[in-house]
DNA sequence: GACCAGGCACATC
DNA sequence: GATGTGCATGGT
């Protein structure tokens, strides 16, 4: 399986080139698109982000000493937004009130310990959470997300949707002593969601793996297929 | 107009 | 634990 993973890590790197990931310009903006693009498509976050940016409120304390109502209106864009300011607004407090709104506050913080602490917060799951440790604070931690599932499914490497069973497929099988393993889960995430995005659509009917289609285009062999069972596919 | 998007909480079985 | 529903805007 190690090869395995490693094998699509690679082919995916070599397709599509290094995603330089999280598209954010510091850290505390990535904590703010983590919580804004659940469920919603990057565009529409973008343009939430944008609002805030233009008005100046992209800080921990202008964001925390912000009305809620006037919040809701600048997120509006990024669709539930009445949800999302709410979740925006409990990690906030915790962040200002607790760790004095400074990233670095954070990054001292035990990953484990600080995964629970975060996972306690009332609109912040494990993706969120993961996306804010991996890519926010720099914590060695792989983001599993929808395209994950239906990725790893179609190319019948898993059979579940059980989150942190495939975190740490991913996590044990990725890292390797000797390489940037904080850099691989960042770049392996943004992968799987540029080829989601590209060919893996949340389309009921398809259930063509796009491994397939990159290995044909790269005439590359899947040397795994004789090990695959037929799944429920989705 | 239908379907989907880089989830999550909550209810129900 | 698995499954279903509300949350909402904007692109295809």
């Amino acid at each position: 399986m190690k090869k395995r993973i490693q094998t699509i890590y690679e082919l995916l790197l070599d397709s599509f080139g290094s995603q330089k990931w999280w598209p954010a310009e510091t850290p505390f903006e990535v904590i703010v698109g983590a919580i804004l693009t659940q469920q919603t498509s990057w565009k529409n976050v973008e343009k939430a982000i944008r609002n805030l940016k233009r008005n100046g409120l992209l800080s921990p304390f202008s964001l925390y000493a912000l009305p809620i109502e006037a919040l809701k209106s600048q997120i509006r864009p990024s669709g539930f937004y009445n949800v999302k300011a709410e979740r925006l607004k409990n990690f906030l407090k915790v962040f200002v009130e607790e760790f004095n709104g400074k990233i670095d506050n954070l990054k001292k913080e035990d990953k484990e310990k600080l995964r629970i602490k975060l996972l306690k917060i009332k609109g912040l799951g494990r993706e969120t959470v993961d996306s804010i440790l991996l890519y926010a604070l720099d914590k060695e931690v792989f983001v599993v997300d929808a395209y994950t599932f239906r990725i790893f499914k179609r190319d019948g490497i898993i059979d579940s949707e059980n989150y942190e069973e495939v975190r740490s497929l991913v996590e044990e099988n990725l890292s390797e002593k000797g390489t940037e393993t904080l850099s691989k889960f960042k770049e392996m995430h943004a992968l799987l969601v540029e080829l989601g995005k590209k060919f893996c659509k949340k389309v009921p009917q398809c259930n063509r793996c796009p491994l397939k289609k990159i290995r044909a285009k790269k005439g590359v062999e899947d040397e795994f297929s004789r090990d695959k069972k037929v799944f429920n596919l989705r």
